[in-house]
DNA sequence: GAGCACTGC
């Protein structure tokens, strides 16, 4: 009976669940070797063994080739380039495939060596192994080496220095106290003498010293604000709005008076360094700031690049005005050099130890090796949550359904591993689980992006896996591609993640590769977003400062001339400059709008078509991303039903994110609705917070907000008077041809055009991923371009040869 | 018929 069910059991199998299963049995002779199996559980393993050779022995006969797992493409631009992942990995991979070719069953000999090898160790020799300098976390499959130590900080303070919480005291008092067991605090008046003596200081602090909310309350108790505000930016909305809130706390008074916010009380202010940037404009010498701090500089956005070199000019006129650089360890010098060798002021962090550990060999697979290593700290290590590094949304989908399917089964011989994934797109409502507490008894391991790395902080996370990748967003400016590709994480990164495990005790970090390709394989620091981003905002910006010479604009490190150009290229075309490279009328008013040109532009031409209304609406929507539309991956089908019913008509891209917003204002900006129609509450929230906010600019430029619902055409034409060089014209094959710099591109899939295939339309981004697509897609009429931009196309560019083939509306998909 | 790290105005 039970060989009759295996063997029909084995011929419904799939490669995945083969795999799977083999997993399965691993796992379970590892994890439980020794434990006695109950009778239920003895008899499901030996089944399992039997379809499992049942399934072996057919592909023998089928002489198939055992398949080694590739390790995922690194796609570069516009090609795959496997050679650029880590050289050594690489290496061993073409090893194993080699020997694939001659030994089509090298997979299976490999487990048999495997289980022969288990049976060996089950006899002591696993011991032996041990020592102090190798630690094998398992033997299994991963080897790993400790390598090293970070050491904690700061430690015997934060021990014996706790408020003494038993006396009666208001709450006032109480954080006074807490402030004083900062690690800043000691050198609270030796800072203040360091500020009053020079300039420009930089200060390197790790996090968790108290640099960011004391300093600037020091500098008030000190009297600087008696002259002008005290400012600090920081990178992050969310930061600069939660450090406000705390420091008004400890201040004791109420946000958006003494601290934060616009009020002409205001003493101290935390804002985002892009909001810095914007006062500069309105208040190009800052009058109105004694001192300002530049807080988390080491992370290098855009706005803080650009706020370098504004105030470093800034502070030449300004010799009352003081600027405080806080950075983390690794950059400071380099600051300190570019503002004039400015001392350094170093303040301990508050950190617990952490042991660092590489592996012995390079991992070809690192998915692979992650849940590996996840399995072995849960049986293994003691209590404490583990924090995985993945690269996107993808990837932590599968490695989530991989865990759960491998902590399956094992029920309640094993502690619950508690799985938590956490990525920027992720439903707010999901991403409240990984704050949870871990429940006793059980483990949680968090499955995160990037955004584990700077931008959110997980309690009691003591196990860190880092395979030592993530998406890296770039941009060729001769093609005005933007690409998202993955690549491996630099230094700074890895000791950033690292740190990530001893916030709340001492930690450890498993890196996912060896030592040597961390000296080599990876850069120091991760390349600054200046030098890989498109630069045509910030161009309008420093041109509506008055900078012109901006090749010679005094960079911390200069963007590739090439992107500059490209920039000023396409400010020319839009208006924004005339051809002596001045702002003109046009690009003044586009400068008033924080968005990119072409949006703006769009903005200040809806004045013309009396759309005003609609287009800050659109513009808000393409200002939010993708991340309107929620794809859940069970649920793909419905998620695009109800997103196809916006696109009825066949209006495009950008008419349909107006018909969402528009829905989504009628019912009264519902949640409900939110749910029902697979739209993501938090971007559509966001896009009302910019919607709100655009419709007051428009003011400022004196557009009135007019609505022309009705004529979707110009709607259509005030887009094209932002976007049209990026028009595209459909080719024979279905692909498309753009007009200007042509190159090959196609309509994303996501897109309600991907079917439709209009002749001519314009597009809001180029993204490379699989191929070189489309994003946000509208029909144009080619007699517009000449119409909107005659300086830019003539009548050749969009005089077309298809036409005169076929008859209008060929080539379409009926609507 | 593909896939999207993060942030900001």
């Amino acid at each position: 009976m039970e060989e009759e069910e295996a063997i029909r059991r084995s011929n419904a199998l799939e490669k995945d669940d083969i795999e799977y299963l083999r997993d399965d049995i691993l796992d379970e002779q590892y994890l439980f070797e020794g434990v006695k199996l109950t009778d239920a559980e003895e008899r499901e393993m030996r089944y399992k063994k039997k379809i499992y050779e049942l399934v072996k022995k057919r592909s023998e006969e089928d002489e198939t080739q055992s398949e080694y797992r590739i390790p995922d493409a690194y796609d570069e631009e516009g090609h795959v380039n496997q050679e650029k992942r880590f050289a050594v990995s690489l290496q061993r991979y073409n090893l194993d495939s080699a020997g694939d070719k001659m030994n089509p069953f090298a997979e299976q000999e490999a487990w048999e060596e495997h289980q022969m090898g288990k049976a060996s160790l089950k006899y002591g020799s696993k011991n032996k192994n041990q020592s102090n300098d190798y630690e094998y976390v398992f033997e299994d499959k991963i080897d790993f080496i400790r390598d090293s130590v970070i050491d904690g900080e700061n430690l015997d303070e934060l021990h014996s220095e706790l408020p003494d919480k038993s006396k009666e005291k208001s709450a006032l008092e109480m954080l006074q106290e807490e402030r004083k067991t900062l690690p800043i605090y000691p050198y609270r008046d030796e800072l203040l003498q360091a500020v009053n003596e020079y300039q420009v200081l930089v200060i390197v602090g790790e996090t968790g010293s108290g640099k960011t909310t004391q300093i600037p309350q020091y500098l008030h108790e000190a009297g600087y604000t008696k002259q002008g505000k005290v400012g600090c930016t920081q990178p992050r909305r969310v930061a600069a709005m939660s450090v406000a809130a705390r420091v008004s706390q400890e201040m004791g008074v109420k946000l958006g008076h003494e601290a934060h916010c616009t009020s002409e009380k205001t003493i101290l202010k935390y804002m985002t360094d892009g909001m810095l940037l914007r006062e500069i404009l309105s208040e190009p010498n800052l009058e109105s700031y004694s001192v300002l701090m530049v807080d988390e500089a080491h992370e290098r956005t855009l706005s803080t690049d650009i706020l370098f070199g504004l105030l470093k000019d800034l502070i030449k006129f300004r010799s009352d005005l003081k600027l405080l650089i806080s950075s983390a360890t690794l950059d400071a010098e380099k600051f300190s050099d570019y503002f004039g060798s400015a001392p350094i002021f170093k303040i301990p962090g508050r950190r617990y130890p952490v042991e660092i550990h590489y592996t012995k060999a390079p991992e070809a697979d690192y998915i692979d090796a992650a849940i590996v290593t996840v399995l072995q700290i849960h049986v293994t290590q003691s209590p404490g949550d583990i924090l995985v590094f993945l690269t996107g949304q993808e990837e932590i989908e599968t490695a989530d359904e991989i865990l759960k399917h491998r902590t399956r089964g094992l029920g309640s011989k094993i502690a619950e591993l508690i799985i938590c994934p956490i990525y920027a797109n992720l439903p707010t409502e999901l991403q409240a689980k990984i704050f949870e507490p871990t429940p006793e008894g059980a483990r949680k391991v968090v499955l995160a992006t990037n955004i584990a790395e700077t931008s959110l902080t997980i309690d009691g996370i003591k196990y860190v896996i880092d395979p030592g990748f993530s998406k890296v967003k770039s941009y060729n400016p001769r093609t005005g591609m933007e690409s998202l590709l993955v690549h491996p994480i630099s230094k700074a990164s890895a000791m950033q993640r690292a740190g990530r495990s001893g916030r709340t005790g001492p930690g450890k970090c498993f890196r996912l590769y060896t030592l040597h390709n961390y000296h080599k394989d990876m850069d120091d620091n991760t390349v600054p977003e200046i030098q890989r981003t498109n630069l045509a905002n910030v161009v309008l910006i420093l041109k509506s400062l008055g900078i012109d010479d901006l090749v010679n604009f005094d960079f911390i490190d200069p963007p590739p001339e090439e992107a500059l150009l490209k920039a000023l290229e396409l400010l020319f075309a839009l208006s924004a400059l005339n051809k002596l490279g001045e702002l003109t009328k046009v690009g003044r008013r586009m400068a008033e709008f924080p968005l990119d040109p072409m949006l703006s532009k769009m903005i200040v031409a809806s004045d013309k078509d009396k759309c005003s209304d609609e287009i800050i609406t659109i513009a808000a929507m393409l200002s939010v991303g993708n991340s309107i539309f929620y794809r859940p991956k069970d649920k793909q089908v419905h998620a695009d039903n109800a997103r196809m019913n916006f696109h009825l008509g066949n209006v495009g891209d950008h008419i349909a994110l107006l018909r969402v917003y528009n829905s989504w204002r009628e019912c009264n900006y519902s949640t409900q609705w939110c749910y029902e129609n697979y739209i993501q509450v938090r971007s559509m929230k966001r896009a009302r917070d910019i919607r709100d906010q655009l419709e007051g600019l428009l003011e400022r430029v004196e557009i009135e907000v007019t609505s022309n619902l009705n004529d979707l055409d110009a709607i259509k034409k005030a887009i094209t008077s932002g976007f049209f060089p990026h028009s595209a014209k459909l080719q024979k094959n279905g692909s498309y041809w753009t007009v200007k710099h042509p190159q090959r591109v196609h309509i994303h899939p996501s897109s309600g055009l991907a079917q439709v295939l209009p002749r001519w339309v314009v597009y809001h981004e180029l993204v490379l991923t699989t191929k070189e697509y489309m994003r946000q897609v509208t029909e144009l009429k080619p007699e517009w371009l000449v119409e909107i931009a005659p300086h830019y196309y003539q009548l050749k560019d969009v005089e077309d040869p298809i036409s005169k083939k076929m008859p209008r509306g060929a080539g379409r998909a009926k609507e």
